[in-house]
DNA sequence: GGGATTTTGTGAATTATAGCACAAGGTTTC
DNA sequence: GAAACCTTGTGCTATAATTCACAAAATCCC
């Protein structure tokens, strides 16, 4: 009775876009916004956005549409993103140190707080403020910043390994750029970022473009 | 009636995975696969597999399986990676040098052609084998390999812009990692990379998990 | 103030996706 | 060679996700 129904993950995956969406138009100083219209910017029905929203509570105002930043308010709360989220990143080679540099992660409510690799002349150098530590660290600095998050930028051969470690250390949720399915727990949640794959699904419609009439789905 | 039902593309965006674990398991010098297997190892059910597959044809042998070897090049060929696909990568910052850098896609089928920067002191600069170019080359490369594919990774503010250049060129499929949904006409392809939003879908999860009782989904 | 207009929130209808379950066909065992 | 066993391919069923469409506010305009 409590919670009627929980939000399907595909809604979840979606309010990201819509607080990103509506963090743009703040800077734009755009202070209403309707369904229609930022469904128009992110490419989702304006029906869909108020179903999505509907699960959450009523944010909106009849014959108005949405007040851009109390709208941005509650996705952030639903979201936990009232605080910064801790994170390891595991592997600091070219693509984990384009993750540590990158700025987009700290201004979002994630906050690197470990960077971990293998490689013994790796260890002690720094990306930007952080320190590239030994893995006899990790406990430790996942116990002390409480991490749940983690990112994994290893090796495909290494990654489920790494996986096993940072849940024994108290991970909860990881984003993985090996491309490799981990076998996980069922309590941990596992995402995963896979451009090879993206990119193959893409020359599976260039194939057939070439000469007949085609039509796009989503 | 040629055509009788498109494949969805849910099972297009799962083919890539199938044929990956096709690969490690031929490296492993398995020959044969049952659906069932395969599933565990990717975490989709057998059912699932052998669903998708019928889209294309039958591949497998009843009492047995597939052949590992055979099948993979069934989804090779679906997928068009009978051939390498040139692309370009347009924003040589950290993330687009991962991206230079990355073997996985020179050995995978896909094959990137040009980079192209609007920093002038970047251009003329080399990443492996490749040179940093400026955009007044732009159309030449794209003609000259007859590129298709592209990678967007300039700041977010740029990528509608380079969007619009590229499909300008001749590009029919973009990755864009830029944290921005792009305008494009209907006949071109978009997919997006979005490790923050990502990464805000799993602090939902974490946020709601603290104390009482959770149940997981996909 | 009232009629025209806009836009929300949501049940109902529709469409899409996943899973079940089993006949058919193949292998293994003795 | 026949019984036991395994696994595919698929029609059907079940579940999930999306879209429709409209009553109910809220505003605007004269
Ligand atoms: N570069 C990209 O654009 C890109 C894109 C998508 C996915 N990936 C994947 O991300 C992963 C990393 O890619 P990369 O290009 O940075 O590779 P890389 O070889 O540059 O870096 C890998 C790093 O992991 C470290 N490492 C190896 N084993 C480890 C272990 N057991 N524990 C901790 N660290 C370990 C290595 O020392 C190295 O620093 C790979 O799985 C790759 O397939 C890369
Ligand atoms: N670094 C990451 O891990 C990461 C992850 C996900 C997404 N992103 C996104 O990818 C994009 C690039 O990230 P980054 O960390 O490499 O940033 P960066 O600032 O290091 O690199 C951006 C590059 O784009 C170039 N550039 C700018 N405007 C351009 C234009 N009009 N045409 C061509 N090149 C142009 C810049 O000169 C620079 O070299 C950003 O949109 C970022 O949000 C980055």
């Amino acid at each position: 009775m409590e919670r009627p129904d929980a939000p399907p993950d595909v809604v979840i995956r979606r309010l990201p876009l819509y607080a990103r969406s509506l963090r743009y138009l703040l800077e734009e100083g755009v202070h209403s916004v309707s369904s229609q219209e930022l469904g128009e910017r992110i490419n989702v029905t304006a029906a869909q956005i108020r179903k999505d929203l509907s699960y959450f509570g009523e944010f909106g105002k009849q014959g108005i549409g949405y007040d851009v930043e109390k709208l941005l308010n509650h996705i952030d709360h639903i979201l936990g993103l009232t605080h910064h989220w801790p994170l390891v990143v595991v592997g600091v080679g070219s693509l984990g140190q384009a993750i540590a540099r990158y700025d987009g992660f700290q201004t979002q409510g994630l906050r690197i707080v470990g960077l971990f690799d293998s490689d013994p002349d790796k260890i002690g150098q720094m990306v930007d403020d952080l320190t590239i530590m030994d893995y006899s660290r990790l406990h430790a600095v996942i116990s002390e910043h409480q991490a749940r998050l983690a990112v994994i930028a290893v090796p495909a051969t290494r990654a489920q390994e790494v996986a096993d470690m940072l849940i024994e250390a108290g991970i909860r949720a990881i984003l993985n750029y090996a491309p490799i399915i981990l076998q996980t727990p069922d309590d941990v949640w596992v995402r995963y970022i896979d451009p090879v794959a993206v990119m193959h699904s893409l020359t599976y419609y260039l194939a057939r473009e070439q000469g007949g009439a085609e039509v796009k789905r989503r």
